[in-house]
DNA sequence: GACCGCCTCCCTCCCGGGAGGGAGGCCGCC
DNA sequence: GGCGGCCTCCCTCCCGGGAGGGAGGCGGTC
């Protein structure tokens, strides 16, 4: 029998989730958490296998939860996170935050059941595109907050990934399909949002801050 | 009906591992090869599903051969790296070439009939350790590399990593007591031996091999 | 409708950075 | 002693990057 905590702050989403696991013989969900703090608590009485985890929640958010819970346990639960999109950059994040595994919300009922097996058993799985996402040193979301701080918007922010992996402002401009001119006002407005001289320091800023992280 | 292509050097591990695929119902092995050339022509005539890819092999290896067979066919058939160790640093390379999983030489025998499979329907699966080494922010290897092998200078070095600080050439000079002409020809080598065009690229090359390390 | 933010593209001006040379001093090794 | 590697500094040439403007279109909001 495999124990199953939920930790996901949509009522919602948990409910199906347990619809899900508990229709087999050999899950069950022991508890349901909606949000980390709650999470890292039920960890401790409860004493689950396996955690699905939700990486956006209030307060305390899914990657901090799964850290909490990796240092407080002596024998840890296997943590699975769970996201929305393939390509969502907390990916990365999560998977260094120590988690075993991701889960698409949009999984097929089986394929959720199968991913909390194979982690009970100590394996991993991961969707494809995860795993390219991974292995191209794919951007981590703490760009969120360095994002968020700085104000930058979409553009912007796909500019300086692309600065950050060392293209100059014609080949950035290539990769979008847009004008050097373009390109050199978005590089523009980002040096000045994070405060850079110029693109050596921001592709600085880029690695400290985590909005892109080393492969 | 999955059909399995075998690439690896060694007649003993293809004997095996067509022993434990063909003991399935659902998996058959097409066809074997030994190194990555034939491997490329194998799956053009026989249009496998998957293909089981040794890393290490003489001429042709297998990251090549993978990147080979993902370049040339339309529809490409999936690809797992067969690997040694868990740590393997190939592991971060093969993903980067494009290959679709991971499956350890020591696994038993239903995990790789089960890898298989999961292949087959467009799944990954990674051992935890392998996942691990890739979610510690593991170095990339060849970025690594290309500083230990670049053979930097203990000055070159010093200036790199101010470099990567986003100093300038003047104010690098400055905090080494130097010429700027100095500090311009310490830079130029550095790039010339990690192959980077400019500084930026330069910078990126620090973050990606661990030369220097995100606060 | 007026306004604002974002994205797009244009211009000029200027400087720092990088290429591609050369050269002298120092040290350690053969 | 001679040689090679490293560090230091010099020169010129040139381009890309960045500053500092302006402007039009588009989608929102008030």
């Amino acid at each position: 029998m495999i124990d199953i905590l939920l930790v996901d702050d949509e009522e919602l989403v948990r409910t199906g989730l347990r619809a899900v696991l508990e229709a087999q013989g050999d899950l069950r969900v022991v508890g349901e958490a909606a949000d980390g703090a709650a999470a890292l608590g039920l960890v401790r009485s409860l004493r689950p296998d396996v955690v699905l985890m939700d990486v956006r929640m209030p307060e305390v958010d899914g990657l901090t939860a799964t850290r909490a819970i990796l240092r407080d346990a002596d024998a840890p639960p296997r943590i699975l996170v769970l996201t929305t999109f393939e390509n969502d950059d907390y990916v990365y994040e999560a998977l260094r935050a120590g988690a075993d595994g991701f889960l698409l919300k949009r999984a097929r009922p089986a394929e959720i059941v199968h991913a909390v097996r194979l982690a009970a058993a100590g394996d991993s799985l991961l969707f494809p595109a995860a795993i390219r996402s991974l292995a191209a040193g794919r951007a981590n979301r703490s760009a969120a907050e360095a994002v968020a701080r700085a104000g930058l918007t979409d553009r912007e922010a796909e500019v300086l990934r692309l600065v950050a992996r060392g293209l100059s402002n014609a080949e950035i401009a290539a990769e979008l399909f847009l004008g050097v001119q373009t390109v050199k006002t978005h590089v523009s407005s980002v040096l000045a949002k994070l405060g850079a001289r110029d693109r050596t320091q921001a592709v600085v800023t880029a690695y400290e801050s985590g909005f892109v992280a080393p492969a």
